[in-house]
DNA sequence: ATTAATTTTTAGACCCGTCTAAACTTTTAT
DNA sequence: ATAAAAGTTTAGACGGGTCTAAAAATTAAT
């Protein structure tokens, strides 16, 4: 049996590792899940005799195919219970977060399934993150960030990649939302903040906040064929 | 802030005493949670330090106001729940009962709320059992017990006071459900079975069956008036 | 290539909720 | 009314998950 603390060790290194690239660091997990790198390093002994990862002392971890179809599901179900409360139950994306990690838990495969169903499948939840297969495949989102594109260059949010209440309220200040289409004027060399122009009004928003959009392209600014 | 392992105790403290009358013992509540005397009193000693209980030793425990309170909302949680998961995600009623014990230990009055609301205010679980407000009032149902009825006396199925998968199934099986109506024949005074038909047919029922039936009087059998 | 800084792990402690075994109360029976 | 039985509480231990402080390993810097 896998505990609570165990599927929350899961999913913070199955999201460190779909980020970032490769491994995921003791401290990286420890920040992840606010707690100290003592706790982590215990943790990690359990999960790889468990080999729900696999673990080198002081060289990073990665989850084993287990674990990763573990954190998948996990995922999943946080993705579809988010979709529940955001469709069903009108609450705004904003406030779901703090719910879907409770419910994320539950267990039941029945439960997450005829949850699927009665969503009718959805794809994506609605922060516009690709909803995982019940076969734990995760689709690729077809988005980039900011800053690849070029200055001149459209795009369409999509959606997020950061779920926290003081993110989704500020990107609601903002008046930025899914759909919204964005246009780079350009990067702030000094500390890579972007100049954006939404509806014609130029603004100014932080590198970190960039870094959590979801772009689509849309136009191509560098050069246009016709 | 209210653990896990408390909510559960607060559940059954209520269910005893709603089901028995007054106060419950430390032993029908190591019954009730599967666990042991130890455990239930040591358990009984921080609900006291929390206010939750008023407990004696060696006397019994009863619930506090807040405790109370608590408890029942637990309770609106499940049977919110439960209602959630069979009429919108079409499972049966016997086999909700797990998963509405996880769901009901979600911590969030918004949602237990919005739920309510979404399922348009149901008075009653699938059970027949009455739902308790989002103020904490738990309706009393109109409905009594089997040994209550006069031989002769009809009465109908309107609930089950036990949710448990195995009582369920062999319900379904007995061809017993909501609506069922059931003309007492005799209770053998042995061991306190009963002798009853239904659609004619006539069958034998334990006394702990008969115990979790809830029982709408339709006719009553000793004396009738014209 | 040694030293310094950073990261990671170990050691030892704590709280929660559980257990068994033993001691203690209360109730029941004779 | 006293002994036996039943019920309840205490004592002491354990596993899960966390912590701080200190030791060990790795990486970075000069």
């Amino acid at each position: 049996m896998i505990t609570l603390a165990e599927e929350n060790y899961l999913k913070a290194i199955l999201s460190i590792s779909l980020n970032g690239d490769g491994k995921a660091s003791t401290n990286a997990i420890a920040k992840e899940i606010n707690t100290s790198a003592a706790s982590v390093s215990d943790m990690l002994k359990k999960l790889q005799d468990k080999k729900l990862i696999n673990y080198e002392k002081y060289k990073g971890v990665e989850l084993s195919k287990k674990g990763k179809s573990k954190a998948i599901n996990i995922l999943r179900k946080h993705r579809l219970w988010e979709t529940f409360l955001v469709n069903n139950l009108g609450f705004n994306w904003g406030e779901v977060h703090d719910m879907a990690e409770q419910l994320e838990h539950i267990k039941s495969e029945e439960l997450i399934n005829r949850l699927d169903a009665f969503l009718e499948h959805p794809k994506f939840d609605p922060h516009g993150e690709p909803i995982p297969t019940k076969e734990g495949k995760l689709p690729t989102s077809n988005t980039t960030c900011l800053n690849e594109l070029h200055p001149g260059a459209k795009g369409k949010v999509m959606g997020v990649t950061l779920d926290k209440k003081t993110f989704l309220e500020y990107l609601t200040q903002l008046k930025i939302s899914i759909g919204t289409v964005i246009e780079l004027v350009s990067q702030v060399s000094f500390d890579k903040s972007f100049i954006i122009k939404i509806e014609g009004k130029t603004q100014h928003i932080s590198h970190s906040v960039a870094q959590h959009l979801l772009i689509k392209k849309e136009k191509n600014g560098k050069s246009r064929i016709i």
